[in-house]
RNA sequence: GCUGCUGUAGCUCAGAGGUAGAGCACUCCCUUGGUAAGGGAGAGGUCGAGAGUUCGAUUCUCUCCAGCAGCACCA
């Protein structure tokens, strides 16, 4: 037999005749890697060990030493047991799939019975008693009638089915640990026991379409995480428990910055600390706004239903809107109005006043605008996704020349936004044109272009999603990631060609004729909603003086000083901060305590001796001690820090 | 919308077929205490809503509403 020659990752190469496995190449190497092995590389991709080599090629062995490979057979080894143990605990239970995820892996199965939450330990405890048995995994390949043979034996539906998705060809491989054969691509550990018994854990149970088609039956999803060891497990589980004291809204509880209730479900309920917060935030997003040329308009928010038939939200996206009907006993005429999901048609209605120059163009019309769009019960969260929310709306209506320009403003001013809200890090995903759309090639052409020469221009990274376009313009979407990992989708701008010429928005032009001007919609925060539960999560609740709906508590140590107390907070006042008093009768301890859990970033501390000398004792929230400073001179200073980054 | 779970005091949660309990918060009293909980007393609940079973339901059953996890959705 002829000899194979493989390259190893040092650059050595090594020969071994046709038909040697990756398991004997290591065993060759040595024997404690023999034992140590866990996978294999060829040319690059991921393989089990006992794959036969035929023919020259790059070849690496892993151990559990190459975190990638170790975590994503681990996590799939994982998979597999649990979907062995679920079988063997419940033989009724059809098998899906089980692929893995960020930190773990899940499995969909079918079974009339629902699992439970205590059932998840009993899975535990069986997928530990396979991981013991070290069963040996072995792998076959089989024919396609073979394997929808044996799925129809076994009664398989979903297995039958995905041997049916599987293109022609293509090898089906089959998969066993001890008795137990699942179809997979693999690759696989060498045996059970390689998966660390103690560094996995099921979390959860829950829903999920098979094939994640809605039309499709509901299996039942069991997600898991598992590592190398018992201590990154650990590591995890307490990241979890960290991301969830920064939820928003258990901060939003705490801190007393909203609350949503059964009447109004996905609507919120601002308090007085957290519409402050909103309020700073607002009116930051306004002189930065009209510092870059918007010029800021309101618009009613219930509206005709024949301005969205216009529009053409009736017909697309009816489902999704609040509709009004006065009631008959106290109106003459009977109308259909709708609560407006989108400012976009009532900016039309704001340029079409009044016939446009071209001289008019750019024109950028700035709304805080108020909408309301019915959301499906389930995808409501906090204030993430509600259905009552106000956007930082804009349009701008320009000709197609000045797209490329007004992109390019756009994403500066976002830029600058993120960076004074603390987002250093966002992400650009750029979206061409779809299959179904509106315009001619020559028209998106140009925006296409327009658009990314112009991220380009800034030199930011950004990701081209092809087809992923709306189908009246390209798009930009603005993505950050919150504190919990998740990814959120915030700022947008779409090029509309569309929506100008349904309503009928026009401009003079240099010609003398008349023209449809381009819309740009475009969102920096998104909404103001969902944009401060990201900030809360963000900042875990301790939010920079500038924007912190709270900023001081100045607090008395003994009742004589409580005069003094209240002078220190006229004084702040009259710098414009926001302070309060506590003269309570309780120990200093006790107040610094109650406000530090609410987060309150600065308590200034009076006793007699701060009276005396007309001083006070700065603790800033998080630290230990304390600093004593003229009034003067911590005024000042609190001042200084607590103006908003536009205006120092 | 779908699957599963949950809904008891302002908050976090316990509880049982015979109309309820803890801690914190709240009110009052004592305490004036120097940087993350001083002590005592008191008040507070139609046990998510409706229907059914039962002598009796907050507890069991059903329907609805809301929330949570995930899926689907987010033109």
């Amino acid at each position: 037999m002829a000899d194979i020659s493989l390259t190893l990752p040092d650059g050595n190469k090594r020969s071994y005749p046709t038909g040697t496995t990756g398991l004997e190449v290591a065993a060759d190497i040595s024997k404690s890697l023999a034992k140590s092995a866990i996978s294999c590389s060829i040319d690059g991709a991921h393989r089990d060990l006992s794959t036969v080599l035929s023919a020259d090629c790059d070849f690496a062995i892993h151990t559990m030493k190459d975190d990638a490979q170790a975590l994503e057979l681990i996590r799939h080894d994982c998979a597999h047991i649990m979907a062995r143990a679920v079988q063997e605990l419940w033989p009724d239970t059809k098998v899906t799939i089980g692929p893995v995820i960020a930190n773990g892996f899940y499995y969909d199965f079918d079974r009339a019975e629902a699992f439970s939450v205590e059932d998840l330990a009993v899975i535990e405890k069986k997928m530990r008693e396979i991981i013991n048995l070290r069963d040996p995994v072995r792998t076959e390949l089989w024919s396609r009638e073979r394997a929808i043979k044996y799925f129809q034996n076994t009664e398989e539906p979903f297995k039958i089915e995905l041997v049916g998705m599987i293109p022609k060809g293509e090898d089906l491989r089959m998969y066993w640990h001890g008795k137990w054969q699942d179809l997979c691509r693999g690759p696989h550990l060498v045996h059970t026991g390689q998966v660390p018994a103690d560094a996995f854990k099921l979390m959860s149970v829950a829903g999920a379409y098979w094939r994640g088609d809605s039309n499709n039956p509901m299996l039942q999803r069991i997600y898991g995480v598992a590592f190398k060891n018992k201590n990154d497990l650990k590591a995890h589980l307490h990241m979890l428990e960290e991301a969830e004291k920064r939820d928003h809204r258990k901060l939003g509880r705490e801190m007393d910055l909203f609350h949503i209730q059964e009447e109004a479900p996905g609507m919120v309920f601002w308090h007085p600390n957290g519409w402050t917060l909103y309020r700073v935030l607002q009116d930051y997003m306004r002189r930065r706004q009209i510092a870059d040329g918007y010029q800021e308009i309101n618009t009613p928010q219930v509206v005709d239903r024949k301005l969205w038939e216009a529009s053409g939200h009736w017909e697309k996206y009816r489902e999704n809107m609040f509709i009004t009907e006065i009631d008959e006993e106290h109106a003459n005429e009977k109308r259909v109005n709708a609560l407006k999901p989108m400012n976009c048609p009532c900016h039309v209605q704001v340029y079409n006043q009044g016939l446009k120059s071209y001289r008019d163009l750019p024109l950028r019309l700035a709304e805080f605008g108020s909408c309301h769009r019915y959301e499906s019960s389930g995808s409501m969260h906090g204030l993430m996704r509600v259905r009552g929310f106000t956007q930082d709306d804009a349009h701008i209506f320009c000709t197609r020349a000045q797209i490329g320009a007004e992109t390019k403003k756009f994403i500066e001013l976002l830029t600058r936004v993120y960076q004074d809200l603390g987002f250093d890090k966002f992400e650009i995903k750029f979206s061409t044109r779809p299959d179904v759309r509106a315009g001619s090639d020559a028209v998106w052409d140009q925006a296409e272009e327009a658009l990314e020469n112009a991220i380009k221009a800034l030199d930011l990274p950004y990701e081209t999603d092809p087809g992923e376009g709306a189908f009246y313009g390209p798009k930009l979407d603005f993505k950050l990631t919150d504190a919990i990992g998740r990814e959120w989708q915030l700022g947008t701008f779409q090029a509309d060609f569309v929506l100008p010429e349904r309503l009928d928005a026009e401009y003079i032009g240099e010609d003398g004729a008349k023209h449809t001007p381009v819309m740009l919609h475009r969102a920096t925060l998104g909404s103001f909603e969902r944009f401060l539960g990201v900030l809360i999560e963000n900042y875990a609740g301790r939010f920079p003086l500038w924007l912190a709906p709270r900023q001081i508590v100045v607090a008395s140590i003994v009742s004589d000083a409580d005069d003094y107390v209240l002078e220190v907070v006229a004084a702040l006042k009259a710098a414009g901060l926001r302070a309060e008093a506590d003269i309570r009768n309780e120990k200093i301890n006790y107040k610094v305590r109650e406000h530090s859990v609410a987060k309150v970033p600065v308590i200034l501390a009076i006793g007699m001796k701060e009276v005396e000398a007309r001083s006070v004792s700065m603790r800033r929230l998080g630290d230990k001690g304390s600093k004593v400073l003229a009034l003067g001179e911590v005024v000042e200073q609190l001042q200084a820090e607590a103006t908003p980054p536009d205006l120092r």
